[in-house]
DNA sequence: CTCGTCTTCTACACAGTGTAGAACAGTTCT
DNA sequence: AGAACTGTTCTACACTGTGTAGAAGACGAG
């Protein structure tokens, strides 16, 4: 998967919190308030960044209203979890890497792993696991 | 933290595997054999992105040598839980992500993670998670 | 001190990203 | 239909990171 940029991410950002599509004027609009020092881009930029985004797969829009409307084709959460399968893939030694970042995330987070993989195990029964996929 | 290059990651594969450092001279030879189409790269080449790899913290050498030998910094394991965490800490909603990703994983995985949080919940009691440390 | 080896400097090409003007297209009003 | 306006695509340029390596400089053996 592609990574993306610092402009190219807060346009995702934006995208990923609001989940109705929005115009590239309302993003560029969005985006000059939340910027520390309120930087006005041009219409112009925040369109080509939007096609780009659109080519990565990241965004999609709806071309049949005349402000095209982008919406991001994931969800955040998603990302997260591919980039999080993306790191882990590239790793040969899967479970020394997951011991060393265990032992770094916080007593939240792991508590919140537990539960997760409890409800997992739970979901599936261990004679579905191996059945083909 | 930064991204590895193509090159940058192949040298760094070799060097994780290997625990002695390496001359740069090593790293050329080994890298023309594991490539491919046996891409003979210039000594420099090598050289080059040794030192910007030094740079970026990823490597060290020794220079008292002559043939300056290098060697990782970090393990492999180490680097790859690092950019977990960083994944993760871009995250807002690290719950959310961690759900997705925990649907994602192999079964195998699954287990490995579960038998980790298990073990640390041991190691780490509830009054001594806060403890700073 | 000189030779050969190793390292650093300098350099260039190529891709990705931020940035935006110029040119083009679709919509609306007259 | 044509003008005016609004929105989109094309084209372009700068800057950074990476792969690549020659030229020039540093260092140790003899």
């Amino acid at each position: 998967m592609a990574t993306l940029g610092d402009l190219e991410r807060s346009i995702m950002e934006r995208l990923w919190e609001n989940h109705s599509p929005l115009s590239a004027a309302d993003l560029k609009d969005e985006l000059a308030h939340k910027t520390s020092a309120g930087k006005d881009l041009a219409l112009t930029t925040m369109l080509t960044v939007l096609s780009r985004l659109e080519r990565k797969g990241f965004v999609s829009r709806d071309r049949k209203v005349r402000p095209h409307l982008y919406f991001a084709v994931t969800t955040r959460a998603d990302h997260t979890a591919e980039l999080l399968q993306q790191v882990l893939g590239a790793e040969p030694d899967r479970a020394t890497a997951l011991a060393h970042f265990v032992g770094q995330v916080s007593p939240e987070e792991a508590e919140t792993l537990r539960q997760l993989l409890t409800q997992r195990a739970v979901q599936l029964p261990e004679d579905s696991v191996a059945t083909d996929g």
